[in-house]
DNA sequence: GAATAAATGAAATGCATGTTCCATTTATTA
DNA sequence: TAATAAATGGAACATGCATTTCATTTATTC
């Protein structure tokens, strides 16, 4: 009666929410691997309900992995753009986000017509970091202003997904990928012909 | 053998396997349509027994139809080749291939994990006319030559139909695609600096 | 026009999946 | 330990889909 609000929310499932959430997380890192609630359930140890229940469905569960995924590639771009220069900024995080979507392929492949609130809000703020990027390096002369800061943020991120979907991942695309966009997005002074 | 004089096949069965053909290859052209058979003979006025006999099963049906799509663009590529300098044929054959994609989204979306032979067939043939047109602007000295000539190709496919996904089109972000892409495969005579 | 076999399509089947039910188990508090 | 309510998970349910069945229709042949 006089308890302290009695604790409403049992430890296990605190802990079996968490035990979901982990599973999920690791499949996502794995290739083929087909993300169903009875997968991540069977992952996780635990019956389908119990995983379905902890989030109120499928897509929330999968909201709150993409997103644990996601904070910190987006927490690297902001570090980045504060360390070093927009265009070593740039180039470095294509790379690491090329890696990140290679080893989370299912993050991008799976998760078509879902509503996931916060991995958008995140993508959002990917999005955002790379425009700064962007402005920055057009600032220092690294990346062409004849093409809309928009345009090019869009061109990188889906040009950098395409390239991190391929299966099995190559090392040697990747590369060829950062080498030819940047030097693709390097100023024309002069020289345009054929 | 091939055909014998008793006429086994029933004429209304040719006509509807072709009213079945024209359906999904449609369906393939309207964006966020879903390629059940159920829409698929729905669009054909036929039951869906019917198209699914018809061709064996649903994957057949649409291997036929991406086919059939896949065909004139496959033979345009080899005519650009025959009719103009490897150079000029690749950035003409992408801008093509981009809005071809972009038209048939569902060619490249919804078809996932499916076994489509012919489908696959033309695509190598695809991926083998564009090899061609990069060895010979290698050989024009218009595409770099310190880039694998598969890898570029892979490079260029992947990118192209990332390009093409996005939506609503853009001919803005295709314009842009070609021009750092091409810029980007250009040689480097010297000028590596950051 | 009758005979025959092929073709049709509405309904039934099978399958994979997400979600909900509810009898049982378990954490929590006193 | 007893009392209570929260949590669980196997089973049932719901949904969307491709495929198969089979009584009926239709093209084809004579």
């Amino acid at each position: 009666m006089s308890t302290p609000a009695g604790s409403r929310r049992r430890a296990d499932a605190v802990r079996n929410r968490q035990l979901a959430l982990d599973a999920a997380t690791a499949l996502m890192a794995e290739p083929g691997a087909s993300l169903t609630v009875e997968a991540i359930a069977r992952k996780a140890d635990l019956g389908a309900a119990t995983v379905v229940r902890a989030f109120g469905g499928k897509d929330a569960l999968l909201d709150a992995a993409v997103s644990r995924l996601l904070e910190p590639v987006v927490r690297r771009a902001r570090d980045l753009l504060a360390e070093t220069t927009p265009t070593r900024a740039l180039r470095v995080f294509l790379r690491e986000l090329i890696a990140f979507q290679a080893a989370h392929h299912a993050v991008n492949d799976q998760l078509g017509g879902l509503e996931l609130p916060a991995t958008t809000a995140l993508r959002a703020d990917l999005v955002r970091a790379v425009e700064e990027m962007i402005d920055g390096a057009r600032r220092e002369g690294t990346v062409r202003t004849d093409i809309d800061p928009v345009v090019t943020t869009t061109l990188i991120g889906q040009t950098a997904l395409a390239v991190a979907r391929t299966r099995p991942p190559s090392q040697d695309l990747a590369d060829a990928y950062l080498t030819v966009l940047l030097d693709g997005l390097r100023p024309r002074s002069e020289r345009t012909g054929d």
